[in-house]
DNA sequence: TTACTTCGTGTTGTAATAACACTAACTAAA
DNA sequence: TTTAGTTAGTGTTATTACAACACGAAGTAA
C-alpha cells in the first residue's frame, strides 16, 4: 500500500521580525542550485523521524541560528512545478522573532542570512513569493483577534513602541488614545513600574505582555481585538 | 538533493454535508488494514501529476462519488505516528456539499459511504478524530464571516432555511429578525420572487446568493458577519 | 368557520467603535 | 536658566453595530 511513488517534503519558513523600525523577514541566499545566489525562505527537507513543526525549528535553529520563537502552520504549497529538481511539497510556517534575542548564524549550506524591509523585498526563488503573501495576510488578520505582537518585541515594551509595531503590520495608522485604551482594557499587558530611560524626552512606562491573565481570561471566552 | 528518505503523502478530505434537518459528515467504512471496517474520512495516496487539491477532488469523485464542491485546505497532519503502516502525512480538506445534489457511490475499496449526524459520529480509524475536530472549528469560525454556508443548500433556499443552517453550524439559536435583518442588508442574497410551494403553512419568499454582487463588494473591502 | 402553523416585520436599549486636541514631562540648545 | 522642541499621556462625544424582544398576516387542515 506505501510503494506509491512519494513526494518529497520539505518545511520552509516565513520568520518576521522587527527591529523597532519595520517589519522584516529573513531570507537565506543559496549556495547550491536551484536558484543558487539567489534568496529564498530558511527551508529543508522534512526528516522522517521529527514532526512538520519540530522539523521547523531544527531548519531554523541549523540554518539561521533562532531558535524557541512563536511558530504556526501556515499552508502545504503542492503546485506540480514548484521545484525544479522535481515533485516537493513544502508545509509553510509562519515564525515571529525579536531580532535582537538572537545572533544571525548563516548554516554551511548558505552564502548568507540577511533581515529585509518587508516592503523592500528581494526577487526571491522558487514559490516563496507566493507563501511570503500568504503569510503576510495572514500575520495581519491573527494580529487583530489575538495578541501575538508580543513576541516580536521585547519582553518589556512602551506602549509606543507597541503601537507603532501594530502600524508596521497592518500598515495603517492607529488612534493612539484608542489603541491605549484598549490595550489596557484587554488586561493583556500589565505596566512594569519602571521607565524606558534613554530617550531624548519623556520618559515612558514599561509594560509587559501577561501571559497567564491572557489565559484566564481566554477560558473564560474573552476575545482579544487590537 | 532528492534522494532524502520521503513521507507518503495522503489527502484527507472531511465533507460536510446539510439535508435540512443537521450539518452531517461523510465517513467511508474501509475494506482494508489497517483500520479494516472502522470508520475514517474518504482519503487516499497523493498522485505525482496532481496538486494536492486535484487529489482531493479525485479522491471524493473516486471514493463517494462527490463533485464540483466548495474545497479548501485545512492542515497538514503529520504526527510521527499516526498511521501504522509507516511515514505517512496527511494534507487535510474540507468540503460543503448538498447531498441532494449527488447519488453516493462507494468507490471499490470501501464497504461504503454513508452520511453521520456530526453529533452522532462513530468511532473513527487514524487520527481523523482530530482532523474532524479542527475541520469544525475552522468551519464555524469561517462561516461567520464568509458566506460559504450557501454551498449547503440548493440554489434557492428560503431565509428560514438558511437560518437554520447556520443554527446547525454554530450550535446555538439565532434571532430570526436579526438575522434576516442582516443577510438582506448584507446585499449578498437577492429574492427571487418564487415561493416555496408545498410546504403545510403560508408560502415564504425563495432567495438566492448573489456570487457576482459577493465578488463585487469584496472588492470594495466590505465584510461579511452573519 | 375555526384552530393551528409558519412567515414576515420594527423599535429600542446597550455596547463597541471611531474621531478628536491639549497638557505635562523631559531634553537640548541658546 | 530660560526657551524651544519633542514625546507621553489622558476623556469625551457622536456614530455605529449589536442584541433583545412580540405580534399580525398568510396559509393549511380539520
Amino acid at each position: 500500500m506505501l510503494n506509491f511513488p512519494r513526494p518529497s517534503v520539505t518545511i520552509d519558513c516565513v520568520v518576521f521580525g522587527y527591529d523597532g523600525q519595520s517589519l522584516s523577514l529573513l531570507l537565506l541566499n543559496r549556495k547550491e542550485e536551484p536558484f543558487k545566489d539567489m534568496w529564498t525562505l530558511p527551508g529543508g527537507f522534512l526528516f522522517m523521524e521529527e514532526t512538520p513543526e519540530e522539523s521547523a525549528r531544527r531548519v531554523l535553529k541549523t540554518k539561521t541560528g533562532l531558535a524557541g520563537m512563536y511558530l504556526e502552520q501556515l499552508f502545504t504549497f503542492g503546485g506540480i512545478n514548484r521545484d525544479p529538481r522535481g515533485r516537493v511539497l513544502s508545509i509553510a510556517y509562519y515564525a515571529l522573532v525579536d531580532p535582537k534575542k538572537f545572533e544571525l548564524i548563516a548554516g554551511t549550506a548558505a552564502n548568507g542570512v540577511q533581515w529585509f524591509d518587508i516592503n523592500k523585498l528581494p526577487k526571491t526563488g522558487f514559490d516563496h513569493k507566493e507563501v511570503i503573501r500568504a503569510a503576510i495576510a495572514r500575520l495581519k488578520g491573527k494580529v487583530t483577534y489575538q495578541p501575538v505582537g508580543f513576541e516580536l518585541l521585547e519582553k518589556k515594551f512602551t506602549l509606543t513602541e507597541l503601537q507603532f509595531l501594530y502600524e508596521c503590520i497592518l500598515q495603517r495608522n492607529i488612534d493612539k488614545r484608542n489603541f491605549r485604551k484598549r490595550m489596557l482594557e484587554s488586561k493583556v499587558i500589565r505596566a512594569t513600574g519602571e521607565k524606558r530611560m534613554g530617550l531624548k524626552n519623556h520618559a515612558p512606562e514599561l509594560y509587559e505582555f501577561d501571559e497567564g491573565e491572557y489565559k484566564r481570561l481566554l477560558k473564560e471566552g474573552f476575545q482579544f481585538r487590537i
